[in-house]
DNA sequence: CACCCTCGAGTTCC
DNA sequence: CTCGAGGGTG
């Protein structure tokens, strides 16, 4: 090939290449797969090489990154970057409208733009005829750092615009601000990567996108998924919409990714409450993380009117989510024993209102968890909450010590029986191995009754009946009488009646349920329905030998061993003949084939659904599905319901499935009728 | 042997 | 929801 052909189709390749990652990362609607992508920035990259001199900065195989710089130059912004306003109320939304039509009174428009208040770092890109030649980061407001070549390794960022070739012309030079930031999946993906090469990870993703960005070597930020979003035009020569919601629009059509999915021009400040509102609960929905929204007067020129006082506009205002995390001093750790004799340590904290719930706890996981974050007694500790469900430990804010802070060590002997605890080199859970521990035999039989859905045995009635040595093990309840309850505190005819009664109707169980309540180390619902597939009842099950039981899939060496050993026990099997004696234990009958329609499929559920979630697992596993935690490539699909979780920002990430409940019905009996 | 995935275990608050 | 461990895979 000579020169002027490969010249001509690099140059084909890099529009297809960037309309394709324009359709990929801005419109969110590809219409060519992965590989084919791949395929195309292959044959421009060995294009490349063969004409070195042929590569452009703005080529896309340049986005890989360049020379390490030795600093940043610092860059003066053609405007500077205020800071907003903040509001946390609904009444403090209405105060800063009163405040502004004082000063413009005159102003009949009550149009405003909502759009998302990003966690991440504002941007400044400077465009010259089109291209990508300069872009900073906010730094004081004022005066910048020159990132070009980090930010050309967004891939998200245009280097040319428009990216479409009908797309407007743009003006001949063009500042836009916006957001660079890592989303919510990118993040989890990357701190992944690196715990597992051993490197320390990002407390949060607005540090990992800061860290990433100020990388002095290019090729490192490369490699870190950053994202871009554009949200204002600081100058340009040339005409510009009137209006902030003509500016997105037209940003978009210029080829910057907008934040569509919160943007919204509302025609009154209640509308825009409301929606604010209505955001604190769909914000964990968002594929970013948003501390707020950026609330802002529609019509650009009274904006710029009313100008700024102290720094901050008084067009524009940022509403604040009420906080998902606080700090509050850790007073004390409490150590719990679980059924298998796991020792876990639960911070005792000051309390502290969190997303408004007070929480005043939070597990501490174990000990590794404690040393790895170098957690304190008297430590002040970042609290934010899971999923905004449930409280978690960040870490503790150093700066905040004054030196009484005391070490948190494992005990050495177990809470709740005194007995030494043992602790494996290569396990990193401490154990009581009593097995007589009375906080254990709490644990079994609640985790028995719960199982074997007992209804009315729970943690406060199971104390009891261990501490009167009524329950010694799970098996013991079926021996209960009136008589044994009465003799509970709380107890009374009616309740006692009820709970034999419930006892009773645990009765006539499959093998696998029962021999998953028995709490063997390792073996759950999943696990025990694989072993009674291969041996369908348990005393089968005990006269396995450890090879056969090795050869079921999803069965290895070590459950094998664990399960051997249990059954090796002369008191177990004892146990297990008792069982089937009081007909716990249902005798095995086959089950008829049942049509299988979603045999092979796996399926994730996220939202609030139309039955409780177990009701709807259970429908898909008696379909021949697979319900699983989380979403993966191996997912088939994610089933949506209301106001759903992370789960669905990751499904439309990976590109994976979505189905609304009904739609799961109707796949189902579609795939019956199928012949 | 390093990865990715699934499962089990423990957990919070109302 | 998070974390660890076990199992399977390339």
């Amino acid at each position: 090939m000579d020169r002027e052909t490969a010249q001509q189709e690099i140059a084909q390749l890099r529009e297809e290449i960037n309309e394709h990652s324009y359709r990929y990362y801005v419109l969110n609607a590809p219409i060519i797969s992965d590989g084919e992508f791949d395929a195309l920035m292959a044959r421009l990259r060995s294009l490349e090489a063969a004409y070195p001199t042929l590569i452009t900065p703005d080529s896309p195989t340049q986005r890989v990154g360049s020379e390490p710089a030795a600093g940043f130059e610092k860059v003066t912004h053609p405007a500077p970057i205020l800071s907003l306003d903040k509001a946390t109320s609904r009444e403090e939304l209405f105060a800063w409208e009163t405040r502004w039509r004082k000063l413009a009174p005159q102003a009949e428009a009550t149009t405003y733009v909502v759009e998302p208040k990003f966690d991440g770092l504002t941007v400044v890109l400077h465009y010259h005829q089109g291209e990508f030649v300069l872009g900073a980061t906010r730094g004081n407001g004022s005066v910048g750092e020159n990132v070009t070549a980090n930010l050309r390794t967004v891939r998200s960022l245009p280097l040319h615009i428009p990216l479409l070739p009908d797309g407007p012309r743009p003006p001949a030079t063009l500042v836009v601000r916006g957001e660079v930031l890592m989303l919510l999946a990118d993040f989890a993906a990357l701190n992944r990567q690196l715990a597992d090469a051993g490197a320390a990870t990002f407390a949060n993703p607005r540090n990992a996108a800061a860290g990433s960005l100020r990388q002095l070597d290019p090729r490192i930020t490369a490699a870190r998924p950053l994202t871009l979003y554009a949200y204002s035009i600081v100058s340009a020569d040339g005409p510009l919409p009137g209006t902030q919601w003509e500016t997105l629009a037209y940003l978009k059509a210029l080829g910057f990714p907008v934040a569509e999915d919160v943007n919204r021009r509302l025609d009154s400040l209640a509308e825009v409450a409301a929606y604010c509102e209505a955001m604190h609960d769909r914000r964990r929905t968002l594929p970013y993380e948003a501390d707020g929204l950026v609330i802002k007067i529609d019509d650009l020129a009274l904006q710029a009117a009313l100008g700024a006082v102290g720094g901050r506009p008084r067009g524009a205002i940022a509403y604040k989510f009420p906080p998902q995390e606080a700090t509050t001093r850790l007073r004390e750790v409490e150590f719990s024993v679980g059924r298998t004799g796991a020792v876990t340590p639960t911070a005792i904290l000051e309390p502290v209102s969190i997303g408004g719930i007070t929480v005043s706890r939070a597990s501490l996981h174990n000990f590794d968890f404690i040393a790895e974050r170098d957690i304190r007694l008297g430590d002040v500790v970042l609290v934010h909450r899971a999923g905004d469900v449930i409280p978690y430990i960040v870490g503790p804010i150093r700066e905040r010590r004054d030196g009484s802070e005391q070490p948190i060590t494992p005990p050495r002997a177990c809470p709740v029986c005194g007995e030494p605890l043992f602790h494996a080199e290569d396990e990193v859970a401490y154990l009581c191995i009593n097995e007589a521990c009375p906080a254990q035999q709490v644990q079994r039989l609640l985790y028995f009754a719960q199982t074997l859905e007992v209804e009315g045995l729970g943690e406060r009635t199971a104390e009891q009946l261990v501490a009167q040595g009524l329950v010694r093990q799970p098996i013991d309840l079926y021996s209960l009488t009136q008589e044994d309850l009465l003799s509970l505190e709380g107890f009374a005819e009616k309740k006692a009646a009820k709970l034999l009664a419930a006892i009773a109707a645990s009765k006539g169980q499959p093998a696998a349920r029962v021999l998953a309540a028995l709490g063997i180390r390792g073996v759950g619902l999943k696990l025990a329905q694989l072993l009674t597939s291969r041996y369908p009842t348990l005393t089968e099950l005990a006269e396995a030998d450890e090879a056969s039981l090795a050869e079921i899939e999803g069965v290895g060496p070590i459950t094998a061993r664990t399960v051997l050993a249990w059954f090796a026990r002369p008191a177990h099997r004892e146990l297990i003949a008792e069982l089937y004696r009081l007909g716990v234990i249902a005798e095995s009958v086959a089950a008829p084939a049942a049509e299988k329609p979603l045999e092979g499929l796996a399926f994730v559920l996220t939202g609030t659904l139309s039955k409780p979630r177990k009701q709807v697992q259970a429908w898909i596993e008696a379909q021949g599905g697979r319900v699983g935690g989380n979403v993966s490539k191996k997912t088939s699909y994610v089933v949506v319901g209301e106001s759903p979780g992370s789960k669905l920002a990751k499904a439309q990430k990976l590109g994976i499935p979505i189905l609304s409940e009904e739609a799961l019905y109707r796949l189902a009996t579609q795939a019956q009728d199928l012949p």
